[in-house]
DNA sequence: GGACAATTATTGTCGGACAATCTGAGTGTC
DNA sequence: GACACTCAGATTGTCCGACAATAATTGTCC
């Protein structure tokens, strides 16, 4: 097999999205800031059906949303959302680590554990957010579904679009680390009560520390 | 207030999606079967952008799929996509029934299961399907939180859209209420363990069921 | 100040065009 | 016959321009 330099195959319209996720999760834009498809077609320098097709896309994702012949805002996520997204995940992640716990391959999960660490110790908000966010989604993906995984990165998109807005390193990134070190080695341990219920401590922790950050003024 | 019958306000292209979704789940079109831009747009009657935003909206749905350059075809389903589904709605609907249990309202969940027992009277399999479905959103909604109902339904439609190609009425329709009954006045008692063993029982044995109907020649 | 009409901005839909890409048939070579 | 190659046809991906439909804004009148 030769190796050869990954061409870029992806069409325009996923270009294009990429580029407006980026711009989303950096904060370029905030959270009820509408997105004009005539402008961005300009910007993008693509025609407007493009740019029309992407935002769809992210409509899709959940990341704007589109309202009926008023265009398409980035989404706004109120403190309600907050609470869902994270009673979400509690139940999917739940899920992985009773599976981690009963002796599921903890590899993948250490490994998105390590870049966690190395991503706290850079100072890169937006860096240590999407590892930290790989990281949780690597328990969900203890259970091996595909679809389950699918749905986890879904609530952590959502939550990374929310974050974007007050984007600044937890200052507490150590502790941090050692929280989630102690969810793998509970599941190391085989003992499920004691993971599960470091998780939702876990989690709703992060969950009023979220919701603190965003309804600050 | 003056009593207006409803008026259409969906979009062209929310209808052309809508006309597509009920095609697939009446079987109309079988999974693996191409879905032609220009043709469809012949058939509706519409321009081809507007098909393509309705496809895009069901590929982003799972109930199509589609390949770059080559176009759209109705999502085909393997075993292991089915197993993946019913795992995942256990997840979900596990979460779903434990907090039933714990003492929330069920009389939305009392309601869809009346419908299911209404319509497995009636010998209408489309129907019947989408009823006990139903029931099985409702507990996910005992939760509620909206983002997993809006999961828990995405899985249904991917269920539904494989049911479609082996769609006849599960003989043993009384039987099948009975299940759903018991699991119901399960959580009436609160027996959180019992309500969840009975879940998990149900579900292994319709994937089962499902499996077999639509892998036999 | 509020109801109403006129203006403007933007989206929703259409039609046509053309390049890029995939498919399959045919052709030639070994 | 198996294989590589070329080529034509079909389909998608993207662009452009147009215009109707809708919503937001402004302006006008009482």
């Amino acid at each position: 097999m030769i190796e050869v330099p990954d061409i870029d195959r992806s069409s325009t319209t996923e270009r294009v999205a990429g580029a407006l996720r980026e711009m989303l999760f950096a904060g370029g834009v905030a959270p009820g800031d509408p997105l004009r498809e005539i402008s961005l077609a300009e910007s993008f320098g693509v025609a407007r059906s493009t740019v029309r097709e992407a935002l769809q896309v992210l409509a899709a994702e959940g990341l704007v949303t589109r309202y009926p012949n008023r265009g398409v805002v980035v989404t706004e996520l109120t403190a309600r959302d907050i609470a869902e997204i994270f009673e979400a995940r509690l139940v999917l992640e739940t899920a992985g680590v009773r599976a981690g716990a009963a002796g599921r391959d903890l590899s993948a999960a250490t490994v998105a554990l390590s870049a966690y660490a190395a991503a706290a110790k850079a100072d890169d908000p937006v860096e240590q957010t999407e590892a930290h966010l790989e990281f949780h989604t690597s328990l969900v993906a203890l259970l091996g579904n595909s679809r389950l995984v699918a749905q986890a990165d879904s609530l952590n998109q959502d939550l990374r679009l929310a974050l974007a807005s007050v984007q600044r390193a937890r200052r507490n990134a150590r502790a941090q680390v050692a929280d989630h070190r102690r969810l793998l080695s509970l599941m190391r341990a085989g003992d499920e009560a004691a993971v599960t219920a470091e998780l939702d401590r876990h989690l709703r922790g992060a969950a009023v520390s979220v919701t603190e950050r965003l309804l600050a003024p």
